[in-house]
DNA sequence: CAACCTCTTGGTAGCGCTGTCAATATCGGT
DNA sequence: ACCGATATTGACAGCGCTACCAAGAGGTTG
C-alpha cells in the first residue's frame, strides 16, 4: 500500500482557513474575489494569511481552475532594442498585477512562432501578445479558436485576430520620404536589413512615395537579410554609393543603419546633410545627440507594450477596451541630418 | 452533492497510456526517464503520444512532483542592452530543453530583488539566476536555504551562494586605465552613470590605478545616479571639462557614455584621440564602426548568459560543473579613440 | 405569515500527474 | 532446480486548490 507522502512544512490554504476560523473555500474566495466575503471574514482571512506568510501555490491553482495567470509574449528577437522597449512597457503594465509573463523568441520564423503558440496554448495562458500580423494560416486558426484575449502588436492591419496595437509602417515610411522630398532631395536611397514583414512594408511605403513623385529607381534600393547593425549600415551605404553614386539622401529602416551611414559619410568626408541627407527609423535615444543629430521616425514602442498588456488585463477583468484596433501613430523627427539649405 | 465537472476534450496521459496499452504510470515515466522503459513500451508510448498530439499539463506535473521546470532570472534592467545579450545567451542555452524562463526586473533595487526572490522560491523553481553579488542579508539566507542550483552572474567575488560566473569589474577597469597610461595620458577623467555595484567597482579600479600612478585627483571624477544614455555622456563630459579643463583622456563606464563623449568632442571641435583619448566599456557593436573607432573593454555577456543557464541545467542533471566560480575575463580593445602618437 | 429573493458560506469531489512502494518478469550463478 | 539480484511494470493515494451545487441567514413583498 502507498505510504502517505511526507508533507513539507509549507503553509497551505487550509492552514490559513483554520487560523481564520473559516472554511478553506472561503479563504480561497478571499484571494480571487474578496468582495464576495463579508467585511468581517475578509479581515480575518487577510490577517491570518499575513501572519502565516501564506503564498498561494500557483500550480495547484492552475490545475484546479484550468487556467493560468500567465500572459504569453511572442517576439522575434531579444537583441533588437525595439523589442526591449516594448517588453519594458509590458513588464511595467503587469507590475503589481497578478499576471506574469512567459516570453518566447520566434527568431523571425513564423513556423517557430506556430510551434511556440501550440506550446503556450496547451498551458492555457490568461492572454497572449504576438508580434505583427503575419502569422501562418494554422496559427491564425488556432488563435481564433482559443478563448483568451490576444493582442497583435507592432503594426496594424485589417482583420485582427482579437485586438491590435501599433502603427502603419507603410505610412511612416512614406512620411519620411515626403520629408526628404520636401527638403529637395530627389535621388533618395533605401537601406534595409533583416527584411521582416514590417521592414518590407517600409520598403513598400518608400516605393509608393518615390513612384508617386516619379522618382522611383530600383538601383536606389539596397537590402539584405542579415541582422542589422551599425557596421552593416556603413557597408550597405557603401554598396548603395557603388550602384548609385548620384544619391542625395538615404532612408534607413532603422537608426543603427542610419548611424552606420553617418559614420561612413564621415569616413568618406561626405558632408551630412549638404551632400547626403539621412533619415533613420525608431528614434532611438542617440539620434538626438549625434553630430549632426539624426532625423528619424519616432514610434511609441514603450506605450505599445504598456497598452497591449493593459488591453489584455482589461479584457480579463471584463472591461473590454473600446476599440479593438489602436493606432499609436508616429512622427517624423526632423533634425540636422536632413536639413538641406536650398 | 457536487456534480462531476465537465471534462474538456484534452488528451491526458491516461489516454496516451490506454492507446499504448500500458498503465498511466508507465506512460508518465516515458516522459521523465525513458531509459527506464523497455524498448518495446517506449516505442508504443512514443507513437501513442504523437498520434494523439499529447502535450503534458505542466500545472499537474508541478503539483504532483512538488517542483517546476522553470528557471527564475532576476535582472536589474530590461532596457540596458548589456542584459539583452545575457538574456539572449540564457534563452539560447535553454532552447530545446524542458526548462523555461521566468524573468523579473529588480529595477536596481535589492529590496525589490528580495521580494521577487520570495515570490519565485514559493513556486519551487528548478533553478535561479541572479545578477551580481550584492544581495540583502535576508536574500542570501533564503537562497542558501533553498535546494536548487543558483548562479550569480555579471561579476565574480568571494563566497558564492552556489555558483558564479562573470569577471572582475575592478580588474577590467584597471586594465583600461593602464592602457591609457601606456598611451601617455596623465589627466584621465572618469565618467559614470547609474552607479550600481558593478559600476562602483569600476570606479574603485580607476581609483586604484590612478593612485598607484600617483595621478589620482577627485576632480577628475564625474558620476550621476541617472540612468545612462548617449546624451548623458555628452552632458557628463561637459561637466568634467568644466571642473578639469586640462584632461587628456576619459574612461567611460559604458559605451553609450563614450559615444556621447565622442559626439560632444566633435561638437567642441576637440580632436579624438589627439586632444582627448576615450575608452568605453562593454564593447558594443558600434564601437568598431564609429569615427574614430572607440576603444572599449570587451566583456563576454552572451557567453555569460549561455554558461549560466548551462550550469543550472548541468547541476539539475547531476553533472555538477567542475568549478563553482567561472571567470570569463575581459579584454581591452585598443582602437583609434585611444591611439596617441607620442 | 408565507413566498421569494439576495448575500454569504460550506461540502464534496476532482483537476492531471507523480512519489512511494509492491509485484512480477528476467537472468545468472551454484 | 533453487536462490537472490536486477530490470520492468503497476496500484494507490494524494499534491493544494477551486468548480459546482446546496443551504442557511437576513431582508423584502404582497
Amino acid at each position: 500500500m502507498a505510504r502517505k507522502r511526507i508533507t513539507p512544512g509549507n503553509i497551505r490554504l487550509t492552514e490559513v482557513a483554520k487560523l481564520a476560523g473559516v472554511s478553506p473555500i472561503t479563504a480561497s474566495r478571499f484571494f480571487r474575489n474578496p468582495e464576495a466575503l463579508s467585511i468581517n471574514k475578509r479581515a480575518r482571512v487577510e490577517s491570518a494569511a499575513r501572519e502565516l506568510g501564506y503564498v498561494p501555490n500557483l500550480a495547484a491553482r492552475a490545475l484546479a481552475s484550468q487556467r493560468t495567470e500567465v500572459i504569453g509574449v511572442l517576439i522575434p528577437s531579444l537583441t533588437n532594442n525595439v523589442f526591449a522597449d516594448v517588453l519594458r512597457g509590458i513588464y511595467d503594465a503587469l507590475d503589481g498585477s497578478r499576471y506574469s509573463i512567459q516570453l518566447a523568441n520566434t527568431r523571425y520564423s513564423i513556423l517557430q512562432e506556430e510551434r511556440l503558440l501550440r506550446l503556450f496554448l496547451a498551458q492555457k495562458p490568461a492572454g497572449l501578445i504576438v508580434t505583427g500580423i503575419n502569422q501562418t494560416a494554422d496559427s491564425r486558426v488556432i488563435m481564433e479558436a482559443v478563448d483568451c484575449p490576444i493582442v497583435q502588436i507592432m503594426e496594424i492591419g485589417p482583420a485582427p485576430i482579437d485586438m491590435m496595437i501599433g502603427f502603419s509602417h507603410f505610412d511612416a515610411s512614406k512620411a519620411a520620404i515626403s520629408h526628404l522630398l520636401d527638403q529637395g532631395c530627389r535621388r533618395i536611397g533605401f537601406l534595409g536589413a533583416r527584411m521582416d514583414p514590417r521592414v518590407q512594408r517600409r520598403l513598400d511605403g518608400y516605393r509608393s512615395a518615390m513612384t508617386e513623385a516619379a522618382l522611383f529607381d530600383p538601383r536606389l534600393i539596397v537590402t539584405t537579410a542579415l541582422p542589422t547593425s551599425v557596421t552593416l549600415g556603413g557597408t550597405l551605404f557603401a554598396d548603395l554609393l557603388a550602384q548609385a553614386p548620384d544619391i542625395d539622401a538615404v532612408f534607413c529602416v532603422n537608426d543603427d543603419l542610419a548611424l552606420g551611414t553617418l559614420f561612413e559619410c564621415k569616413r568618406r568626408h561626405m558632408v551630412v546633410p549638404d551632400q547626403i541627407a539621412i533619415v533613420g527609423f525608431n528614434d532611438l535615444e542617440f539620434t538626438s545627440s549625434s553630430v549632426p543629430t539624426l532625423s528619424s521616425v519616432r514610434t511609441n514602442r514603450y506605450e505599445m507594450g504598456r497598452n497591449a498588456a493593459a488591453m489584455v488585463i482589461e479584457t480579463l477583468e471584463g472591461r473590454r477596451p473600446a476599440g479593438p484596433v489602436v493606432d499609436l501613430g508616429f512622427s517624423v523627427m526632423k533634425r540636422q541630418s536632413s536639413a538641406r539649405r536650398r
